[in-house]
DNA sequence: ACCTGAACACCGTTCAAGT
DNA sequence: ACCTGAACACCGTTCAAGT
């Protein structure tokens, strides 16, 4: 039947600053960048815009907030038993893989340098790090390069995916880059055209994971 | 003595799709993203918001044009004596630069893959590569690693300093976040309380090439 | 203390009208 | 062919008024 009362129903449970940053997140998630305005969010919990206010101080810190809540699920877990080695791959894994999940991450995340974090994926890295015996005055730089390769590149990678139609086929779309790089001018682009096959039955995620084993190498390499 | 005509003095040059982009080259540089409007631009070019779409087709066209117009003067001359470990190094300083000087084009840069300006560098990589000797099936992946770590890295150092205020003293903050950093959890934190004073004396620029420097003894140390 | 929603000052973009 | 600028449909954010 119909509603008993003449008011509209409204939101049940109270607006907390969680349920606010968790649908944010899921805006970002389903509609994009571009989706997540004050207004949407709002009605999705049935309120009006200005309440947000109340609990977030404005869309940075909204941002801010729902970049935080992601990178906090994903860097949970450690196993300690494997290799440095493997430890370190697992950790590049898990943030490649969250920023596949929620491609917006990678560009809020750069512009919040040194916060907790990055800083918890640079603890991480640094341990493992020195459980390589790399001298102390390198570590530094070496767990650096790791951390900044791996949030640059996974960065890159969902900037990437976020420019493809939701709908494009993966081999196809590569088949039809690696046949424009076969096209292009020989004097050019010579080396571009003789690695265009290469292109075909090419892995972003073996390929980032083939970059941490170079930089891997070349930290041990060193010694 | 006062102007002969009623009407206002307006633009005397045509306007052009050039004079646009590298109007809002300047704005991009000068008051950053969110100062590039339609409205600022038309007003710095003499003219109406309405004008500008007759030769562009849109926000994304301009800031990919202006991404592609910075990317291109600075992929120019290569210094074919050095050696390829010199070349890289260059190359990748000339985009840290680029970069450092255009915080914005990073992020604009990764919404336009396989286009022609990341082409060009990856063709200039790629060269340097072969001559490295690396075998031909390694190529590919050896230049992948090294452009993705050259975009992403200096993108991410771009997206940091855009959020340092613009007036901050560099070793003042680094001293700050040292200082920060000692004062962290020991349990948590052991590894990043050890390098905190190497902060103190770490720089941006050094640090990036240092990574170029373990992907390239990784990519040689294979062989 | 917390919420509401109209109102303000902006945007990007369009388009009838001008030259 | 090229330009003008008012108008449209949005934004983020504020704030007086409500409960």
């Amino acid at each position: 039947m119909a509603s008993r009362t003449r008011r509209p129903e409204r939101r049940q449970e109270p607006l907390t600053r969680e349920r606010i940053i968790s649908a944010a997140v899921e805006l970002l998630d389903t509609v994009g960048e571009s989706g997540l305005t004050f207004r949407a969010l709002a009605e999705r919990l049935a309120t009006g815009p200005g309440a947000i206010y109340w609990h977030v101080a404005g869309k940075t810190e909204l941002l801010a907030a729902a970049t935080d809540a992601v990178v906090t699920t994903t860097i949970t877990g450690d196993d300690t038993d494997a290799t440095p080695q493997e430890a370190i791959r697992a950790l590049a894994l898990g943030v490649f893989d969250a920023f596949d999940a929620h491609p917006w991450v990678g560009t809020y995340l750069a512009r919040r340098p040194g916060q907790s974090p990055m800083l918890r994926v640079f603890e991480r890295i640094g341990r493992r790090v020195q459980a390589l015996r790399v001298p102390e005055a390198a570590q530094f730089t070496a767990a650096s390069a790791l951390m900044n390769y791996i949030l640059g590149v996974a960065g890159q990678n969902a900037a990437n995916l976020r420019t493809l139609q939701p709908g494009t086929d993966r081999t196809e779309f590569l088949d039809a880059v690696a046949t424009a790089w076969t096209e292009l001018d020989p004097d050019q682009y010579a080396f571009t055209r003789t690695v265009a096959g290469q292109l075909r039955k090419h892995d972003d995620r073996a390929e980032f994971l083939a970059g941490i084993d170079l930089i891997l190498t070349g930290i041990t390499a060193r010694q």
